[in-house]
DNA sequence: TCAATCATGAACCGATCAGTTCAATAAATC
DNA sequence: GATTTATTGAACTGATCGGTTCATGATTGA
């Protein structure tokens, strides 16, 4: 069949996602992408031009469509819960005894950093952007007298996001959410609790 | 040529676990291994088996040699001093501009993290061994009224694992150890700035 | 209604994958 | 010095890798 496009591309991405984020790119083969977006290996071809270029694609998407939701959270006036949700939104809920969900971009960016792909400016992309909106709420958190003046915002943007991606490494590392979880209640005593 | 090993297996270990730390399990071939480690591949059949089980042995390697070294800098008096001492010894060292060198375990964990690998319980061994030696470090400097009694020891541990995990990702996604390098000002802010 | 368009599945490509086999051969034992 | 033991390199296996080609046929615009 033919004539207009047989499938949603966004839906054929999400899909391919998911295979990247669990099994990385070198261990994602075209045969699992096609069972995975139910779609024939010319068609993924003709519509994304390699492997590489699908990968490149979904970390785009994640960070367009994914990364930024989460960093909306931070658009709330209140800077504790601002951080909250955006932890919980990267956490996959705290109280969600689910595995956890893993992450595409933290798992990019070790296996694809000593190389240099195509995927590299996409994982730094997404990186920056996350560094830069959090530097930017810390800052504006403490001119509203809601942060201790002790941090410096580059410096807590960077341990938060530190933090996550970590907590993320804890997790699939030990096949539950508890170190995980410790680590984001440390976050949270770092920034909130006096001594 | 026989009679006896004609290599030093640790060091064929070494080599290959610099090759899994840079491109994975899935991105490491059999012929990179050969040419890394210098062996033919009925050697390293012959001596472990499997690429799963060098894989494994790289593992237990970096558990048993590394991860142990860097929890011996845990072991002195001085807390800042300890905790100091391990993340320069995780980190590379801080005034090191060359390349962060990754971490096998932190992808390992990543990229096996969904599988059910014969990898899986060193990978969790290694991140248990690193928990429990903080928690214990982290109590420790509570008693000795060098660390706030307002953090729970399993808390912080977790929180300093994080950090140093996710420190790591942050410097190979973005290519430089800027933003890695500021994780770590965070912790120590986190530990020993006061308000 | 008809011609142009284009997504699709199947067959195919050479290369490389993990893993095996085995003769050659060097060291160790006696 | 002969026999045993064990490592090694090279050749080989079938499967799978990423990627290409192309006939098919449904959809579309005129």
């Amino acid at each position: 069949m033919s004539g207009s496009k047989q499938f949603n591309t966004d839906d054929a991405i999400d899909s391919a996602m998911t295979l990247f984020k669990d099994k990385g790119y070198a261990g994602t083969s075209l045969s699992d992408l096609e069972k995975a977006t139910k779609l024939n290996k010319s068609s993924i071809y003709n519509t994304f031009g390699s492997k590489d270029a699908l990968y490149t694609a979904c970390l785009e998407r994640f960070r367009l469509h994914y990364t930024s939701q989460a960093l909306a959270k931070l658009e709330q006036e209140d800077f504790k819960q601002s951080l909250n949700d955006f932890c919980v939104y990267l956490f996959g809920g705290f109280d969600d005894l689910s595995p956890d969900p893993g992450c595409l971009a933290s798992l990019a960016a070790l296996e694809m950093g000593a190389q240099n792909s195509q995927a590299s400016e996409s994982i730094k992309a997404g990186l920056d952007d996350m560094l830069l909106s959090l530097e930017t709420r810390c800052q504006k958190a403490i001119t509203q007298n809601q942060l201790d003046e002790k941090w410096d915002p580059a410096v807590l943007a960077a341990m938060i996001i530190a933090v996550n991606r970590g907590a993320i490494v804890l997790n699939r590392g030990r096949g539950d959410k508890e170190a995980g979880h410790n680590a984001y209640r440390g976050l949270l005593t770092a920034i909130f609790k006096e001594e």
